[in-house]
DNA sequence: CAGGCGATTGCGAACGTCTTGCAATTAGTG
DNA sequence: CACTAATTGCAAGACGTTCGCAATCGCCTG
């Protein structure tokens, strides 16, 4: 008895394809759905896109990855461990940055507080002009 | 010489799908371009989608209206005067509850003084959980 | 108040992203 | 090794949004 894979813990099929995506949204930090079939088709070039949303779905329920809502359109994926972060999307030049979840701390706190809300700060991005975009409106 | 309208000081042309769309956005409160456009066709039935969605742009540009990402895909807007407070969506009943403002001004502040990343805490809604999910989840 | 220019409209097609139904394949079970 | 259910690939479709184009209409000017 080797030790179970960690997919197969969570009740999950051990595909190729699967565990593809989950090593692809690892490796890439930031990924749409697009970008991870990209980098799995590195070496799974047959890969239907379908299955990558299907797989992230997936992932995503047994908690390994998360997506974030960058603006525009499209979800971003996360590997789990990755979500540590807010994302600051600036509205001019399109930059992400990032900033640690502590600064939202009281923000989330007197939304908890005020309204018995509970915040999920990494879900959707913080928008708004980076400091650069700052700098060249002056 | 009459006092102009609204949209004519802006240099805008006046046409009633254009008046129509910003009142619709006004009467609404909150509303998806597809929202507005049935809202319109009440007086306008054959308006067309696209027109709508060119003139939330062009209402955008002068300042009339604004957007928020509240989750999913579409976008929805609202009268500029309107934009007092942030969106707080409930990621299991999917309600879009109010807070004002000021609950972000720390938050606001944080970022601008650690990253000079100025904040438009409208624009994407805060996501998390409701008061009323939570306690339907004990 | 008629003429003309450019903005705006409606329409249809195209788009990107994501979902779905279905038949074939495959992982895990006993 | 055979079986069953999960998973895959594929093609079609849904959805929201954008685009090019020709026809129309608002507004300015004479």
């Amino acid at each position: 008895m080797a030790e179970p894979h960690e997919l197969r813990e969570k009740g999950l099929r051990l595909t190729p394809q699967r565990e593809l995506v989950l090593s692809a949204v690892r490796e890439l930090g930031h990924a749409t759905p697009e970008e991870v079939a990209e980098k799995v088709r590195q070496t799974h070039p047959g890969i239907n896109l379908s299955t990558v949303y299907r797989n992230l779905e997936t992932l995503e329920n047994v908690g390994f990855v998360q997506h974030t809502h960058l603006g525009h359109g499209g979800a971003t994926y996360h590997a789990a461990e990755e979500l540590t972060h807010l994302h600051l999307v600036c509205g001019k030049c399109g930059s992400v940055g990032d900033a640690p979840i502590d600064v939202a701390a009281h923000f989330v706190n007197a939304l908890a507080d005020d309204y018995g809300f509970k915040t999920d700060v990494t879900h959707f991005a913080v928008y708004g002009t980076c400091a650069e975009c700052l700098l060249n409106d002056l």
